[in-house]
RNA sequence: GGGCCGGUAGCUCAACUGGCAGAGCAGCGGACUCUUAAUCCGCGGGUUGAGGGUUCGAGUCCCCCCCGGCCCCCCA
C-alpha cells in the first residue's frame, strides 16, 4: 500500500520528533477534484505518521493574495475588472461579506469535511498582513538577484525580469501588474504596467511604500519556499504540474535552501485526478469541481477512490458504464479484508488481502466503520427496480438476523446510491422498463403455450409475488420448458430483453389486466421482425 | 525540446524490495422443482507494446524504440 511506503521512506530518509503537513491551493474559482487528491494524499500520510505514533500536523493553505488572473464561468462579466487585484481583495461571486478567494475556499473545504480531512486552514492573504512574511520579504528584496538568478538557472527561462517580490499598487489595488523597480531597505519604489500581464491591466501609477505587512506579495515560486520556512514544513506533496524538472518545485527548491536556509520537504509528486478523460482546470472552468465528486459518490467512495490508486498513477474516473458497481464492489472486498473476513491461500494471495485491508483503512471518512452487511450494489440497483420488493427485508433473510442500526443505514445509503446511479449513469442494459406496446420479439411455439397457460393462471385470482413465482415454476416443469425459456418469453413479452429481474415478483407487481392483455397477445402473436431489433434497448418501443 | 505515467486475458486492472503471470466483470458449460440479472460448481494455449542487455531467473532492473495520456517552457 503506497501510504505505508511513503510513511516507512519518510520515517528512514526524514526522522523527526514532529512533522509539518502542507498543502495550499490558490482559491481563484471552484476547486476540482485533482486538488482533493491532494487533500486525501496528505490525509493519508497525517494517518500514517500517527499510527506510527508520530504526531504530525496538517496545515492547508489558501493562496488568497494571489492575484485574480481569469474569471470563473460562473462569475458576472463585471468581475474582470478586478483582475490583478489579490483574491483576498476581490468581492464574493455569491455578494456577502466574505471575499472572492473565501468564498471558493470555504467551499472547498466543506468538500475535504465530507471524505474525513480536516487540517488546520490557513489564509496567505492574513500571513501577509499579519507581517509573518515581513522577513521573506525582507530577504527577497535583499538577495532578489540571487533569487532571479536560481529561477533562470533552474527553469532554464530565458525570461529574465520575475523579480520575487510583488507590490500591491496604491492607487488600483492590483499586485499582479507591480514591477519593483528599487529597494532602500525600508520601502520599494514599484511601477504599476499596463502592459506586464496579458490577463491584467496595470493603471500605469508609480510609488514607494512600505512592502510589509501585507504591502506586497511574494512571487508564487518565492513565496513557496518562503511558506516552507515560515511554517517549517517537512512533507507535501504536489501536482505533476509543478514536479516537472525544472519546474515550479524545483527551484522553490533551490530557493529554500540557498535563500531562506531551510531543506525541501520531503516531495510527493502525485498525477492527476481526470474525470471522463478530462484535466480538471481551476481557471478554466472545464473539469469537475470537487463538490460535484462527492454529489456523485458516497463519501467513503469518493475517498476509497482516491487512496486505491497509486499516486503517480493517473485517475480516469467516468462515472458512466459499470465503473461505480465496480468500484462498490471493490470498496467491499477491501472491507472484507479489513474486517478479517477473507484468508489468503497463497502467500501473495495474503500479501495482497493486507493491502487491501490497509486501504480500506486509509479510506475511512471517520474513526469508526461499522461492520455490517454490505449489499452487493448491482443487486440493490436491481432490486430496486421491482415496486413491491422491500429491501430491508431481503437483506434480513439474506443475513437469517435482523438488521442492526448500522445494516440498515447502510443500506439506506446504497439504495440512494442506486438511485441516483439508474438515473444518471447505468448503462441500459441495467435499467429495465415495461413496454407498453408488445416488443417485436420472436418466441417459440412452446414459449408461447407457456404464456398463454401463464394467462390462464393469472386470470384465476390476485396472486402474491412468491405466489406468482411458485406457479411460473410449477407452469414451465409442467409443460417442459427450460428454465431460461420459460423465464426469458415472460420478460421478452414485457420488457423487450430476454432477461430482468425475478419475473413471478415483476408480474405482480403490474396491473393484472395488462398483465392478461400481454400475455394473451404474446401467446397468440406470430414471429414478427428480427429478433435484435427489439434486443436491448428498452424504452424504444414505448410510445 | 525536457519530464511524468500508462501499454499484462474480450473489458477493468493485480502481481512487496527480481522468484511458478493472477483477480473481478464479460463469455461458455453445468447444477439448483422458493427468487434465471440470485446462489453454487467448472472452464484462461497471455510472444506481459517491440527489440536488445544484466541475471541461475525479468511484467519487475538497464538501454533503445513504438503507441496512448498528461505536464513544463504563459500564469499561479
Amino acid at each position: 500500500m503506497w501510504v505505508d511506503v511513503i510513511v516507512e521512506d519518510v520515517l528512514k530518509t526524514r526522522p523527526q520528533d514532529r512533522y509539518v503537513i502542507n498543502d495550499a491551493k490558490s482559491p481563484s474559482g471552484p476547486i476540482h477534484v485533482g486538488s482533493l487528491r491532494g487533500v486525501v494524499l496528505h490525509d493519508c500520510i497525517l494517518r500514517g505518521l500517527a499510527a506510527a505514533d508520530r504526531p504530525a500536523r496538517f496545515l492547508f493553505g489558501f493562496d488568497d493574495y494571489d492575484p485574480m488572473d481569469s474569471r470563473p464561468v460562473a462569475a458576472p462579466a463585471e468581475f474582470d475588472q478586478y483582475l490583478g487585484m489579490p483574491l483576498s481583495e476581490v468581492p464574493s461571486p455569491a455578494g456577502g461579506r466574505g471575499s472572492f478567494g473565501r468564498y471558493y475556499g470555504l467551499e472547498f473545504i466543506e468538500v475535504w469535511k465530507h471524505v474525513g480531512a480536516h487540517p488546520e486552514v490557513y489564509w496567505t492573504s492574513e500571513m501577509y498582513k499579519s507581517g509573518k512574511f515581513n522577513e521573506t520579504i525582507r530577504t527577497a528584496l535583499d538577495r532578489a538577484e540571487d533569487l532571479i538568478q536560481i529561477d533562470r538557472e533552474i527553469s532554464g527561462s530565458q525570461k529574465a525580469d520575475r523579480h520575487p517580490v510583488q507590490p500591491v499598487c496604491e492607487h488600483c489595488g492590483r499586485v499582479g501588474t507591480t514591477v519593483v523597480v528599487g529597494w532602500d531597505g525600508h520601502q520599494v519604489e514599484y511601477e504599476c504596467r499596463p502592459d506586464k500581464v496579458t490577463w491584467a491591466k496595470g493603471c500605469g501609477h508609480r510609488g514607494k511604500r512600505s512592502p510589509f505587512d501585507g504591502g506586497s506579495k511574494l512571487q508564487y515560486k518565492a513565496e513557496w519556499a518562503a511558506k516552507w520556512r515560515i511554517l517549517g514544513v517537512t512533507i507535501e506533496g504536489a501536482g505533476k504540474d509543478h514536479m516537472t524538472k525544472g519546474g515550479s518545485h524545483d527551484v522553490a527548491s533551490a530557493m529554500v535552501e540557498r535563500i531562506f536556509n531551510h531543506p525541501t520537504p520531503y516531495p510527493i509528486p502525485y498525477e492527476w485526478f481526470l474525470v471522463g478523460g478530462r484535466k480538471m482546470s481551476t481557471s478554466t472552468g472545464i473539469g469537475v469541481p470537487a463538490a460535484e465528486l462527492v454529489a456523485i459518490l458516497r463519501e467513503e467512495l469518493a475517498r476509497f477512490l482516491m487512496v486505491r490508486p497509486h499516486y503517480r498513477q493517473q485517475i480516469n474516473f467516468d462515472p458512466t458504464g459499470e465503473t461505480i458497481p465496480n468500484l462498490y464492489d471493490e470498496y467491499d472486498r477491501a472491507a472484507a479484508a479489513f474486517f478479517g473476513e477473507l484468508e489468503g491461500k497463497t502467500p501473495a494471495e495474503t500479501d495482497l488481502i493486507r493491502d487491501h485491508s490497509r486501504t480500506f483503512y486509509y479510506s475511512r471518512t471517520n474513526g469508526e466503520q461499522p461492520r455490517c452487511i454490505r449489499m452487493r450494489f448491482a443487486k440493490v440497483a436491481n432490486l430496486m427496480q421491482m415496486p413491491t420488493v422491500n429491501l430491508f427485508d431481503v437483506a434480513a433473510k439474506e443475513k437469517g438476523a435482523p438488521l442492526t442500526a448500522q445494516d440498515r443505514s447502510e443500506l439506506q445509503q446504497r439504495m440512494e446510491d442506486a438511485r441516483r446511479w439508474l438515473g444518471s449513469y447505468a448503462p441500459d442494459h441495467y435499467r429495465f422498463q415495461v413496454q407498453s406496446s408488445m416488443p417485436r420479439v420472436e418466441l417459440s411455439p412452446m414459449q408461447r403455450e407457456f404464456l398463454g397457460q401463464l394467462a390462464a393462471v393469472v386470470a384465476q385470482q390476485e396472486w402474491s409475488g412468491e405466489e406468482l413465482h411458485n406457479r411460473i415454476h410449477d407452469l414451465k416443469s409442467q409443460i417442459g420448458l427450460k428454465p431460461k425459456d420459460a423465464f426469458s418469453a415472460i420478460y421478452l413479452a414485457f420488457l423487450g430483453k430476454d432477461s430482468g429481474p425475478q419475473a413471478g415478483w415483476l408480474l405482480a407487481s403490474l396491473d393484472r389486466a395488462f398483465v392478461l392483455a400481454r400475455l394473451r397477445q404474446a401467446s397468440t402473436a406470430g414471429v414478427r421482425g428480427p429478433f435484435d431489433s427489439a434486443q436491448g434497448r428498452p424504452g424504444s418501443e414505448v410510445r
